[in-house]
DNA sequence: ACCTGAACACCGTTCAAGT
DNA sequence: ACCTGAACACCGTTCAAGT
């Protein structure tokens, strides 16, 4: 199969298929080449070395990060709306997005999503760098809960988790008198409902004040 | 140096103290037995494997995670302060953290905390699934808040940043005609700021009105 | 300009053998 | 019960040599 002279976009598209499938631990050099049916020095020749053919995957998926239409009648509604668009979109390539985590460049990937922000918080009417407090926080509330899911989708089974910890005999004690609060804390998570909820909480907060509307007390720095 | 019989506890001792100068990837077997004096097979009699070595030292950064006092005059406060505690402490370890990451156990983590934060949100005068909800959005909220740190920390100089992005002369139009916003955006995240920002916002909206104060339109799930 | 095999310096892990 | 050296099967990378 190998017809002609082996390219630098053989070597990516080769490599991505690779990560895709089984992940980046799955990407070794020498299993690389025997894919291609190349010697493994080729592929030095073509990438460099293996970082750099990370960093070339994780460029590649950065980029694949397109355009993000707002949805919904007012700047709050629409607000959610990138948000869970973007949620959906990191979750789309597991493997590939978590290698643009591990570079830390999950924030570079957020970058083209920040301008459609930066309209909508306009339209909610604020301004300046009150407006970009809010894109901002906006911002890392979505790259966080989309990285907290992830690890929790990696963590194995977890002894003793919530579900153990909540649902022990004990759990009146610590529920501090609620039992319908323990048996809540001892489901699983429902990560699609919690996301839209705190979203729009947090949207809603930063709206109404601008500044969070939780007094500022002796230990606000 | 090798006076006694070595023990598990010394083997543990001399790799949480690798990983805490150099990072995880320092941590190699043969590394670990030359610091020690002793044969590399000896520490796999201790410790099983390179893997368990490692869940170990995990379990004993979960352990250390330790009692979280909330501080302030309101609920909201106490519950924001606690925010900040737990974001300190997860800072004060950023190597041991990273494997807690790496291993999907952050959230495992954070457990401890969720009881302090229950009975806080109960005296916010919520209860139930409701306040469940409330705990575990702010849980989400301050682990992802963590999470995107980290990803900044790690970040190599990106381009193009926010920095040149918000700087450059299109920025005008980027910024839908708010120079402000721009000159805000282009500045460096002040983390502090924006953690203790985003955190009251979001406990703000979500004691308010338990839902979040977004209506709900014909994209919510 | 592109590809090659051989070699180097590492890994984690296993095993049979010691005391 | 605890420790050992030798060996195995992997790595990523370099280098001198080919065409």
């Amino acid at each position: 199969m190998t017809r002609s002279a082996l390219t630098r976009e053989q070597v990516l598209d080769a490599a991505a298929a690779l990560v895709r499938r089984h992940g980046p631990d799955a990407l070794t050099m020498r299993g690389l080449a025997a894919e291609l049916g190349t010697a493994v020095t080729s592929i030095y020749w073509h990438v460099g070395n293996r970082e750099s053919l990370l960093d070339a995957l994780v460029a590649r998926t950065v980029a694949e990060l397109g355009a993000i239409r707002p949805r919904g009648a007012t700047p709050a509604e629409r607000i959610v709306s990138v948000a869970q668009a973007l949620r959906r979109e990191l979750r789309a390539r597991p493997h590939l997005v978590a290698l643009v985590h591990e570079r830390g460049l999950t924030e570079r990937m957020f970058l083209p999503a920040q301008r459609v922000l930066v309209r909508e918080v306009h339209a909610a009417g604020l301004r300046g760098a009150q407006a970009a407090g809010v894109v901002r926080a906006v911002q890392f509330h979505v790259v966080g809960h989309v990285l907290v899911e992830r690890n929790r989708e990696r963590a194995p089974a977890q002894s003793p988790g919530e579900r153990d910890l909540w649902a022990a005999r004990t759990a009146a004690e610590s529920a501090d008198g609620d039992p319908a609060l323990a048996r809540a804390l001892a489901r699983p998570v429902d990560t699609d409902r919690l996301f839209v909820r705190s979203v729009r909480a947090l949207v809603s907060g930063l709206l109404d004040s601008g500044d969070g509307a939780v007094r500022a007390g002796p230990y606000s720095q």
